[in-house]
RNA sequence: GUGGAUGUAGUCAAGUGGUUAAGACAACGGGUUGUGGCUCCGUCAUGCGUGGGUUCGAAUCCCAUCAUCCACCCCA
């Protein structure tokens, strides 16, 4: 037990932390090419925010959130990005800046779940949000930083799926249309399915049970119902994305999972990495901020799982590039040797090279070996010889051509 | 929470009741005291997830338990 890691959470090895690196560093600085800022909250918020933001009735806060108190309060570990950002920008009075508002973030989130593929206990996601405005283009910025994102990756097998889910009004209205539709059938539905029926009608659209999909072949859609709001709204959606040449299909049994969400729903969906195969999901939530108490402040964005994205990078047989081997090694023999090889290595290292010795005491060949495994550029041996001589040899691994340098001349060889 | 599969060294793995648990890779040491990647030699599980039980005898059979993986649900 003590050498096992909590179900469902999974170490960052140093063998895989380049990768992490690497989509990281590539967010980071697409997001700057967008103007979105980073914001960074805290692990923890108090309980209320989640059921509150996230909606009481969800799957999230009923039995999947990391909950405790102290001192008299309620904590909880963030199970999702959006509400801590909103909290933040309310608390802080963001809203006096040029509107709007475009953030992202990079952060571990928790949810109390069964782990399988592509799915964690502790999951790591990165995400974007624009606060401040109700216009479209909005909604299209956010969707093509991510669409951009997972291109500029090299990402193939996926898909930009789009729906819009009404505001409160006209999703009322749909649902109520879509229980009528289903009441008839009501008994042949799958156990889940009766489930949903009433908490959720919308999930049934997607069931995966053969015998539902039957059933379901010719219900009313949510894009039927719109309101005259909502459907402006997503035609002009439509219309900005064609204008971007954002590749998309509209599908509507894309129903987000979290209350918040109004108007807007996307996923980018692929098939290649097990049954969890949204790696980004994210909307519109024009209520959220009042929802909370704060002032109305409409919103739109999105999360994107890292490990999903890692997995599907793997799927695509995408490259990622290794870290590269140390500058130098460099191998002594005997103790005067080592004494300089250490004044050496300070040198070289202030300099900005990456230096390695051995720490084992091993002989030369010994060294040589291990300088091999480390895959450095340059190995520099330090004998009785070289400093009588005032010189070192540099041995250039790859090409296995060596020659003498004199000390005062170690940096410059270095640097070819 | 429900269902299915699997647990033998750091990794991949042979072994299905009978003497000291194959093999490969990795790791470490060495091939006569100053040179790596190739090659050769050596070391590396009184132990088969853990705890019980059956048996003269268990990695192999039974029970329990734990862990991992996959799927449902749900979501990133």
């Amino acid at each position: 037990m003590l050498t096992n890691a909590p179900r469902g959470t999974k170490d960052m090895l140093p063998s895989e932390a380049h990768k992490w690196h690497y989509i990281e560093e590539a967010y980071r600085v697409h997001c700057a090419r967008y103007g979105f800022k980073e914001m960074r909250t805290p692990v923890f918020e108090h309980t209320e925010l989640f059921t509150r933001g996230v909606g009481d009735t969800t799957d999230i806060v009923q039995k999947e959130m990391y909950t405790w108190t102290q001192a008299d309060r309620s904590l909880t570990l963030r199970p999702e990005g959006t509400s801590p950002v909103v909290r933040a920008f309310v608390e802080h009075k963001l809203y006096a800046e040029p509107q709007p508002s475009k953030f992202y973030y990079d952060i571990p989130c928790f949810r109390y779940e069964k782990p399988q593929s592509g799915r964690l206990r502790e999951f790591h996601q990165v995400g974007a949000e624009v606060f401040g405005t109700n216009n479209m283009m909005a909604d299209s910025d956010v969707i093509a930083l991510a669409y951009d994102f997972i291109n500029q990756l090299g990402i193939k097998d996926i898909e930009l799926q789009i729906n819009s889910i009404g505001c409160p009004v006209c999703r009322e209205n749909y649902k109520d249309a879509l229980r009528n539709f289903l009441k008839p059938v009501y008994e042949q539905l799958c156990d889940t399915c009766k489930d949903r029926y009433e908490r959720n009608p919308m999930r049934i659209l997607d069931c995966k049970s053969p015998v539902d999909q039957e059933l379901i072949k010719g219900a009313p859609t949510m894009l039927e119902y719109l309101c005259e709001e909502c459907e402006t709204a997503f035609t002009d959606l439509k219309k900005n994305l064609d204008a971007m040449e954002i590749q998309y299909v509209v599908n509507p049994g894309i129903v987000r999972g979290l209350d918040y969400y109004t108007k807007t729903a996307f996923e980018f969906i692929t098939t290649s990495i097990g049954a969890q195969g949204t790696v980004c999901g994210g909307g519109r939530y024009d209520h959220l901020s009042e929802e909370l108490g704060g002032p109305p402040i409409p919103g739109v964005g999105f999360g994107m799982g890292k490990e999903r994205l890692l997995l599907l990078m793997e799927a695509n047989g995408i490259k990622i590039p290794e870290p590269e081997g140390a500058d130098a090694f460099i191998a002594v023999m005997g103790d005067a040797a080592k004494e300089f090889g250490l004044k050496l290595m300070g040198i070289l290292r202030r300099e900005g090279f990456a230096v390695e010795m051995d720490c084992m005491a091993r002989n030369l060949k010994g060294q040589f070996k291990y300088a091999d495994r480390l895959a450095v550029r340059n190995t520099i041996i330090i004998g009785e010889d070289e400093l009588k001589a005032g010189v070192v040899a540099i041995r250039n691994m790859k090409q296995s051509e060596q020659r003498m340098v004199p000390f005062d001349q170690i940096v410059e060889a270095l640097k070819k």
